[in-house]
DNA sequence: ATAATAAGTTAGTACGTACTAACTTTAATT
DNA sequence: AATTAAAGTTAGTACGTACTAACTTATTAT
């Protein structure tokens, strides 16, 4: 099954978006890579051909299991790849996402494997996101983000997007990296800002940042 | 200039057979590319209307400027990443030719430079091959081959190719690796065996692999 | 239930890249 | 000079991937 980059790309982020739970809609996914809806339409036509997902129309796409191993493997390649960009070569942790968006389809398994050898076989990339093992396994848990959490609970970062540079220099100055512990001690209504505590600085970030930073379950 | 995978390669064959000093004739590209002639043909259209490569019809191309500042910055990339494979990797050098054919596609010349310098910034692969700096300057110093030696000459042995990994590990067994002084000791005609002496072993190797093997101006 | 809006699909077009088959040009032989 | 072989080109086809425009289906609001 010899896959060209877009089709590795449509995989990936139809599981991204599977994750939360319903099949991945024809829009969400056109938006995610920057497509019109049309071409997604043709795009999951092919790979429905592959058997690598299953299409019911007019209702979105899921990932057939061979289309989830694909999918598994692509983010290996991405988050290994932006691990050892990272740690082993000086990179910014806001500046690999896109590097390892193009490497992820040129890289072989054996390339993969020698560089998680290389860093330990880490289980998270610098954005907290997990790594699928070599055998296609992973943590999938559901995490709840900060604009879950109530006022008044504590919660840990674990994770957060890692699409735009400049929100993760944001985060990172503020202190907002994954092991940081929050507090949330007040929030405005209608996708007002939420104010957090970040070890013993206090804050505020709007409600959208916040959507796009996860944390494990908030507790009271 | 936004070129896709295979025009890269394209321009990179082209400047290699250019090498030899004459334009690069269509079939020589379509036989190095495993391509159709036909296929080179309209290639070349395409390279020509983008400026990269100067076409006289039935005569072959050539490259322009632009086109040599491409095939340049690729070849750099493409050695950079064997040298890197090999060095903070672990790779066997007759095992990254086809990885590097790829990664070098999908590599920034950020990551590259980074890479270069974890290297120390290598003047060359782990065949021999110079490496063009990113200004894209290179040593294009031409070299004889093994298969040029006149009997009882000796020469060191500077690059080989590295197209197929079986043949780098046959050269390897007999100690002809860069840096390796051969001595040619006897001669059969007709495209007949070379003998050499490598280190203090003697061997008998073929015509075709000693083309293969390049060294520094055989002395007498 | 009807109408309006959003979401999704199909049809038609374009471009890059490859192929084969048929033709043309160039080079080599007689 | 005429013939043949080798090299190269063009024409026509196919596939993947994208687009816009037009149409259809599903959802929401009235
Ligand atoms: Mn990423
Ligand atoms: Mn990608
Ligand atoms: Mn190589
Ligand atoms: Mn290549």
């Amino acid at each position: 099954m010899n896959l060209t980059r877009q089709a590795e790309d449509y995989l990936k982020v139809i599981y991204e978006i599977e994750q939360g739970g319903a099949p991945a809609a024809t829009t969400s996914i056109a938006e995610e890579l920057n497509i019109a809806a049309a071409s997604v339409s043709g795009m999951l036509q092919r790979l429905a051909r592959l058997g690598l997902v299953k299409v019911e129309r007019y209702r979105g796409a899921r990932l057939t299991a061979p289309g989830r191993a694909v999918a598994l493997q692509l983010l290996r390649r991405h988050r290994i790849i932006e691990s050892f960009l990272v740690t082993k070569l000086g990179y910014g942790w806001d500046d690999v996402h896109e590097e390892a968006e193009r490497l992820e389809h040129a890289a072989s398994s054996e390339l993969i494997d020698r560089m998680a050898d290389a860093l330990g076989n880490p289980t998270e990339d610098p954005h907290g996101a997990p790594i699928p093992t070599a055998a296609g396994r992973v943590d999938e848990r559901r995490l709840s983000s900060i604009a879950d959490m109530k006022t008044g609970s504590r919660a840990r970062v674990v994770r957060m997007s890692d699409r735009d540079p400049e929100f993760l220099r944001y985060l990172k100055k503020r202190g907002i990296v994954p092991g940081a512990n929050v507090r949330v001690t007040a929030r405005e209504p209608f996708e007002g800002p939420i104010t957090l505590t970040v070890g013993r600085v206090r804050q505020a970030i709007g409600a959208a940042a916040a959507a796009l930073v996860y944390v494990d379950d908030a507790r009271a």
